[in-house]
DNA sequence: CTGGATCCTCAACGATACTG
DNA sequence: CAGTATCGTTGAGGATCCAG
């Protein structure tokens, strides 16, 4: 499976081999999270045709931003995760991810919500990871059937998969979520117009929204000069 | 021609099906160094197809990344521009084109240097595009037949297409440059070796390789943990 | 000459079935 | 679970042609 090339000794020409292929920036978004399994990967791109992914790790593989490895001793499944030169590509993924979420306003008939699409847009949102350091907060946010966590503790946040433990608030929303991190909804209506549903104390939901904060840029087709 | 979708309500997911398709990273490069006429375009992508090429410009202009305007007065000829929605991608194109140089050696058989592949590597290597104030020099850069400037003026570094004016150095040299930029080779060896000539002061293409600096992470592939 | 449109071919992608 | 195999469909590649 020979990459179509572009021929030009360019540094974006080279990346867009890789990057520019169909599924593959997706691929990346979902190892970004964690390492994951083949069939975990197959459940978290709906519509991935199985050879697809096979021969999309083999290439990430061959260009050293994946590995492979058994997953643990005795265990027959194998798990890929994102190599350092891999990783190097995270803050770009939430460049071109925070640029993508500037053009969304609401779901179009069928998109789904999935549990890496989710991390991602919370870590896009997190930013600099830096949160008051006084603010020790566990949340679970529901959209859907995804759980996903963030933990503020000692001044950082970290943002991962499945529920919190003990969690002091749970927030759970449909895809109204982006307008609130986009900071087009705030913390009161969301609350009060039922765009979100809480368990806990409805004050914590103000530091989340104030924390995670993307400020999209006003988006306006206009035209040139 | 309905662009592929991934079918998730995910800003990378909506970034992918714009930038994810093929050629259109590249004819975003050479929109980012300024307004550019269809012939320029295709002249500057060796390879594209015309329809293809055609067709992407349909789209961008459709999601409103660029826009199409009559030249000047009286020419007949277009050209196409970026919108200020597809300028803010400039910094995304700068963040991958920078990951993908730091994949990049040497030359592959038969690729070549453009002049908008050029002019995004230095913008690039300009960083934050500021350099000391006292350091007000004009730099004609030569690689092959591409020829572009770089004018250091009041603090401020600019990049561009063609031949600066009365330039104080005149830089030629091959895909070595680089190695330059990478900090892999320095100046002192650079002229020795042949690798760059130099027409004006030789000190000047130090103050080139200090400012003008890619930091590019070592790459090494390693295994996973 | 610029700015495309058309036609044909072929490699890549997509859907489904199947296997170690 | 982690992929191959098979086969139909789509989009890219390449050449040519055409209108303003």
């Amino acid at each position: 499976m020979t990459n179509q090339r572009y021929g030009q000794f360019c540094g974006l020409a080279r990346a867009a081999e890789i990057v520019g292929q169909r599924w593959t920036l997706l691929i990346l978004r979902d190892l970004s999270v964690g390492p994951r399994r083949y069939s975990d990967l197959l459940a978290g791109l709906p519509g991935i045709p199985t050879n697809t992914l096979a021969g999309r790790l083999k290439e990430l593989e061959e260009e050293s931003l994946l590995a492979r490895a058994v997953a643990s001793e005795g265990e027959r499944s194998i798990v890929y995760g994102l190599t350092p030169r891999g990783k190097e590509l995270i803050p770009v993924l939430d460049a071109l991810s925070r640029w993508g979420a500037g053009g969304m306003r609401s779901p179009r008939e069928g998109e789904i919500v999935t549990t890496a699409s989710l991390v991602a847009a919370l870590r896009v949102a997190a930013g600099d990871g830096i949160a008051p350091k006084a603010w020790n907060t566990r949340y679970t946010i529901r959209v859907g059937d995804v759980e996903i966590n963030v933990i503020m503790r000692d001044g950082i946040i970290m943002v991962g998969p499945g529920a919190a433990e003990d969690p002091d608030l749970v927030i759970t929303a449909g895809p109204q979520i982006r307008d609130l991190l986009a900071g087009e909804l705030d913390a009161v209506t969301a609350i009060k117009s039922g765009a979100v549903q809480l368990e806990g104390d409805p004050m914590l939901l103000e530091r989340f929204a104030e924390v995670l904060r993307v400020p999209y840029s006003p988006f306006a087709p206009v035209s040139l000069q």
